[in-house]
DNA sequence: CAGTGTGAAACTCTTCACAGCA
DNA sequence: TGCTGTGAAGAGTTTCACACTG
């Protein structure tokens, strides 16, 4: 789900490119790992065994330990995890002991719900910059920032290592350029559509429309096989790391 | 990506659940294809080759061919795909050829974004209730729709089949419970935090501090390995389904 | 002969079974 | 005894190589 999916360049396989590291699959299980430790942080839980984490991850626990093993975790046989500790863990694993500065482009309805949601500071992530391209809406404040063009943003604008593109389908291909012209080397992108960009660049796309898509090919796959001859659908939780 | 995670119950092997079906990889992707297929059909371009519609939706041709060979294409050796039949295969294996009522739960910034985005109709989905619990938005037009409770919904309004939860992550666990007891069976959420749903329900959830932190990995990734004796990063063109 | 369709191989990911430690 | 950590087995996915066909 997240999925990591090769377009150009040879394969380097995951055994090679991995020297000393985490496969892709773990990496997209620690955000939920690290969300699930905070409310036990919270409410002062020291101690959690792998089972019970597992549970509020939506994981199996043994899927749990075996990512966790591979950043050479620190439990304890017999006990569980240091809640505390093991977040700091997930936590440098991820590089969020650093604050990533963002900016969001586009500031249609939903470049402003992203804006303002809250889920940003706190969990290592910044907006320093927001970006438009409607002269009506240059020079605005939004949440405290003020907006600005993307070539103000690569003239005078602040560092930013992370780029959300929020921008209606047709445009999001030449603000990705622009955006990589301009050092950027991680997109996050809402807009419907692939994203063509060098290989050092990483790209994860959003997609309202293809998620739905897939809900319904389960939802269809129900309802068919409810009447015949046919019982099992083996209706599983499902969960999607992104 | 889009990745399927067992969590409760008996493992149903792929082998077996996929009776006459479609490998859970190939149904993240179809909505890619599905989404690359539309431009050329308006384009008025009658046929394909899968290198072509690879490359528009980020996949390898391979890939492609593999995936629709699972729903026994209707491909021409030496000649490609015939896009408007091509399309309409995908359409018919997702169960977009008929619309299916959906309803957005929470009117915050993020719900009204959801609601206001063109990209339901047509695709196969339309919104048929809004709701939310503030007695301030209750009972206000949005988008041309009423806004409801969900009591209000489970007593007496339209059916509805897919489930989005734009809601505060405190009530997001209240909300699918409802959506359930109400008998939806499918559920696209916004809220970070893992839905504990009975097995029988489908859910995805979409978390934007797990794809920037995801992200954060690979950025972090790749600054340590500028520098020393290891110039492998296997830098690739990133994607997610999900 | 250009391009699809597909078994087989390679690879990745998940689950199992159990060794090992506090 | 209880729970972690992990090699090995099993399942799923991607890529390769090439047979096949319009």
């Amino acid at each position: 789900m997240s999925r990591l999916r090769g377009a150009r360049a040879e394969v380097v396989p995951e055994s090679v490119r991995r020297a000393g590291g985490v496969p892709e699959a773990t990496v997209g299980r620690l955000p939920l790992y690290l969300r699930a430790l905070t409310p036990l942080h919270d409410q002062g839980i020291t101690n959690v065994a792998s089972e019970e984490l597992a549970a509020l991850a939506g994981v199996r626990s043994t899927q749990l330990r075996k990512d966790l093993s591979h950043l050479g975790s620190y439990g304890v046989r017999g006990v569980g995890y240091d809640v505390d500790l093991l977040a700091a863990q997930i936590a440098q694993e991820l590089g969020l002991t650093q604050e990533w500065p963002v900016v969001i482009v586009g500031l249609g309805n939903l470049g402003r719900a992203l804006a303002s949601y809250g889920g940003f500071s706190g969990r290592g992530f910044r907006i320093v910059a927001l970006v438009d391209d409607d002269p009506a809406v240059v020079g605005t404040q939004v949440e405290g920032l003020t907006v600005t063009t993307l070539a103000d943003l690569a003239d005078s604008g602040p560092t930013v290592a992370i780029g959300v593109i929020a921008t209606p389908a047709p445009a999001a291909q030449a603000v990705a350029d622009q955006l990589v012209a301009m050092g950027i080397r991680s997109i996050l992108n809402f807009a419907p559509g692939h994203l063509t960009v060098p290989d050092e660049v990483g790209v994860r796309s959003v997609d309202l429309a293809t998620e739905l898509q897939i809900l319904a090919f389960h939802e269809q796959r129900r309802l068919l096989s409810v009447s015949p001859e046919d019982p099992l659908r083996g209706g599983r939780d499902r969960e999607v790391a992104g």
